[in-house]
DNA sequence: ATGAATATGTACTGATCGGTAAACTTTAGC
DNA sequence: GCTAAAGTTTACCGATCAGTACATATTCAT
């Protein structure tokens, strides 16, 4: 168990700014959420902004690898996978804790485009749009680009509505456009 | 010029809230920024998230009144100006000093969905959602709730979509997405 | 068992946070 | 021209910010 305690500190680091937001986490705060002195802390990362660095990769990592894998364990062709995909948005909003996307409120909070923790944030959208895109692609759009992104924007769009509008149901309304616009692509 | 100096004040602390964040902007910034003196500040605001409110209320004011304008000039029927709602939206995002929807913002950082500030905001997108439900309804749309929503969630997706992704066009794909549902929904 | 790495607690730095006190100056209505 | 409101400067409060110093304790491979 030699660098696990780093990981560790890294995963409950993650659920804290998650929850709480970046600024408004301070360092002493995650001594006393993660349990991870604070001397430790810069033992393993200089800055706070290198946690929080840390924190987002391990995010993006097992964020689109469950997203990916339930995807694919709910259907199977190339089309069916992009409409599930909203399936599975779905039962995230359902989870206790759920706070929106964590990369959106990141770029929110570090909006300087050539910020490393913007970059990072826009990263992740990016291989999220590269993956719809491809499923397009697969499933024989006409313009997958296009297709890609569309169903990027219904899936942000639905991300950012849950957050704040509690009284509708976007995942489902998202669904029902994105295999309109799958129709649409494919007759 | 009375109360003047407290309309000044808000409406420039509202440009430094939306440039830098509201934890990030600290009340002697807004000092500096604005040229009004704390102790004004405190006479016309208790608190900073009192004068976060009073912004945000005018942000509310000015950018809904200035896009229904908007598009009520670029397109008379219902169904168009639905359309013209995305032509909004790209002109805003060519803008400089575009970052995002100041509300998605707020959201993400105050996340308790019962603090004043979240709760602002989410009565900012119910007015949007109304907004865009009622002009699917007077376009004669078979669900105008369902509509009226979806196009919300073109709409927001596309806004956190030109704050991360530089390289696409989200308000092109957007508005395309939204002529196949009208098209659809009118059917 | 020992040595080296890794962890810890405590105490601290200077800067900044939101917010206040008090004395002084400007502005505007009568 | 007087009065009172509204604005100002300057200095301050205790709390918290990110980050550091240092001495001690725990862990682990050999």
């Amino acid at each position: 168990m030699r660098p696990n305690k780093r990981d560790e500190l890294v995963r409950n680091a993650l659920q804290v700014f998650y929850r709480d937001g970046f600024h408004a986490t301070g360092m002493d705060k995650l001594v006393v959420e993660t349990g991870v002195s604070k001397t430790s802390m810069y033992k393993h990362f200089r800055t706070k902004e290198e946690l929080i660095l840390a924190a987002l990769r391990l995010r993006d990592e097992s964020f689109r690898i469950s997203l990916l894998r339930q995807i694919e364990e709910m259907a199977h062709s190339p089309a069916d996978r992009l409409l599930a995909s909203f399936d599975a948005l779905a039962q995230w909003f359902e989870e206790d804790g759920y706070r929106g996307c964590m990369f959106i409120k990141a770029g929110a909070e570090y909006q300087e485009s050539d910020h490393p923790i913007h970059l990072q944030a826009a990263e992740h959208k990016r291989l999220m749009l590269d993956y719809f895109t491809d499923l397009a692609r697969k499933a024989g759009a006409r313009e997958p680009e296009k297709l890609g992104c569309q169903i990027l924007l219904l899936q942000e769009g639905a991300i950012v509505t849950a957050v704040l509008l509690k009284n509708c149901e976007p995942a489902r309304d998202a669904k029902a456009a994105a295999q309109v616009l799958l129709d649409q692509a494919l007759a």
